[in-house]
DNA sequence: TCAAAAATCCAAAACGTTTTGGATTCAACG
DNA sequence: CGTTGAATCCAAAACGTTTTGGATTTTTGA
């Protein structure tokens, strides 16, 4: 329980002095300033959090809401964007606040709450979507922010999200390259701005190929994506890889491919999209793609730590490279 | 920007009748208290949290450290339990704040700062080891906690932990129902208290059936559980059913007995525990136990709520049930 | 009707910082 | 020597709440 008063009165400074000494300030001598140091660690003194905040008028806080559905919340992605981004917000003194929400009217509340009640200088919002009434109501407010994902929603804010378009024109030209020709997409819901950029780079690179783009739209669940699986799969001209719009899609590829005894990927190439930690023990080990989470966790930092100090800095799109992740389940097409 | 002085000036209360009011002292009559609610209402007021902390002395946080090893940070438990804490922090007017930091020296320092820098009211340690610094820290301290998993450092304060022992007894059981005989438990290093917990249930199990327990210890992960598993299914009186401390380590039996040309479960029963996300997509889907995480983390957090508002209470242990989820990697084993 | 008790309100202090606006000292300069 | 400027320091105000310790009014009880 030391305060600064009392660190002072140790000393015989005033607070004043003490206060600007650890904050250096010209203002004090430099031996006071080292005397100064010397007792505020020898103390253990850390300045009281409530305080500084209130005389500051800012909260050193940021905070993320995560959109957590009903049930299970399988996510690993913004455990490991929190872990990457922790270590950068403690550096600049802020504190990470971490909110769940279902997404909903509860959870425009939750911001309401954050914002009105200036409980974080900053707010990150994950998992953009088209139509985001997160991004609506934050851009009507002042406080900072920034995306991950894209949004239709106009206006200036900072946002980040991979390059789906480029990242599904290497996949197909990587499919092509191993000589398929019957490569169909398996997209997600067109609700979904990710969905549309995706399937955009995938038909880029099939017409550079000369041939007919073909993208079946699904839900983008394991179960859905299983059922059309089964229809495509079953068909006479059937594809010899699907290009899949998620990883959690592919699973249900995978399992309507074993059904149907087709081999993977002998008899049928599949890729998806996220690298979920499952996606690696899949038999086969799947080929996917994903946006390195330490990397982004760590610019996300950044980008909110600079709006957070320069409002009126330019907002920044970083549209960000996303890897390809080579796995056992693509391989040349068998000619048939 | 509403304070507390404008809405007392707008109603023409002074500010001490309408925090009163909004606090529901029994000091102030009904009908200034419904003037003053309707009014804070309409205004939108909210009180700053930073001058309510500092004159309350307690932070309306609580904080988790996130034991982040170096690298990915392939804990989905962690989110799932973070959402399912989240609501229950809310309503009882508590942020939770989240840090990360890599176990080891800095590991405390990052203690040291939440409970000298009062930058919360509570503590959540995770992950707790046998001789946990983190724990022995706290007990020194008088920031309320509380632990999940097992340590062996003495001491009164909370925790809760899954009954492994129980869950491993359950699931011997289970084999030993199916009809296997030659069961082998692939322990984890006793440096683990779980480990030992696990080990002395499948024991038990063993013995009250007759039988000859036999546990062979790894590293809990899965290349070290793949070596050792190459060496137990290569020989000649091979056990016919594989009980993992992990499912970590049982991805690495799965992948021996797939080297080796034995099927999963014809020829070898697996059984692993934790439930991460890529059990249910390995082939086969893995048996394993978990400790439901929605539960999981609403039991957390009411527990450290408790502690935090009576502090003198007794704290709990939990020790609470492992559910067996049976997928497909276990069956009766061939007779031959 | 008067005193005591209850009901209702409020001014001012306090929480621990940071910042404002000087005050003091000392060296440098003309 | 007096003045200026730099170098140090500090008292007091301010941040927005909650709480302390009454003050005032109204009701109750005799």
């Amino acid at each position: 329980m030391s305060t600064i008063r009392e660190l002072a009165q140790s000393l015989g400074l005033s607070i004043t002095t003490v206060s600007r000494a650890l904050d250096d300030y010209t203002d004090v001598s430099a031996l006071t300033r080292a005397r100064v140091r010397a007792a505020a660690e020898a103390s253990g003194y850390r300045p009281n959090a409530a305080a500084r905040r209130l005389r500051r008028g800012m909260t050193e806080v940021v905070t993320m809401v995560l959109p957590t559905a009903h049930g299970r919340f399988d996510e690993p992605l913004y455990i490991e964007l929190l872990a990457a981004m922790g270590p950068h917000f403690v550096k600049a003194g802020y504190d990470l606040t971490l909110l769940a929400a279902p997404p909903g009217d509860e959870e425009i509340k939750t911001y309401r709450r954050i914002v009105e009640g200036r409980r974080a200088d900053g707010i990150i919002v994950v998992r953009a979507r088209r139509d985001d009434a997160r991004i609506r109501y934050l851009l009507g407010t002042d406080t900072p922010f920034v995306v991950m994902g894209r949004s239709d929603v106009a206006g200036d804010y900072s946002l980040l999200d991979g390059d789906g378009t480029k990242a599904f024109e290497v996949a197909t030209e990587r499919l092509l390259a191993l000589g398929h020709r019957r490569i169909v997409h398996l997209a997600a819901p067109s609700a979904f701005t990710f969905a549309t950029l995706r399937r955009t780079g995938y038909e880029a690179a099939m017409q550079a190929a000369g041939l007919q783009p073909c993208s079946v739209e699904s839900a983008a669940e394991t179960d859905p994506a299983y059922a059309v699986a089964l229809n495509l799969l079953g068909e006479a001209n059937r594809p010899t890889a699907l290009l899949c719009a998620t990883d959690r899609m592919a699973y249900g590829v995978l399992k309507a491919a074993r059904d149907l005894g087709l081999r993977v990927p002998e008899d049928l190439s599949v890729i998806g999209h996220d690298n979920l930690p499952a996606s690696a023990r899949t038999d086969p080990a799947l080929t996917t793609m994903e946006l390195p989470p330490a990397d982004t966790g760590e610019r996300l930092a950044l980008m909110l730590l600079a709006r957070i100090k320069t409002p009126d800095a330019k907002p920044v799109h970083d549209i960000r490279e996303v890897h390809l992740i080579e796995r056992g389940s693509i391989a040349p097409p068998m000619t048939h």
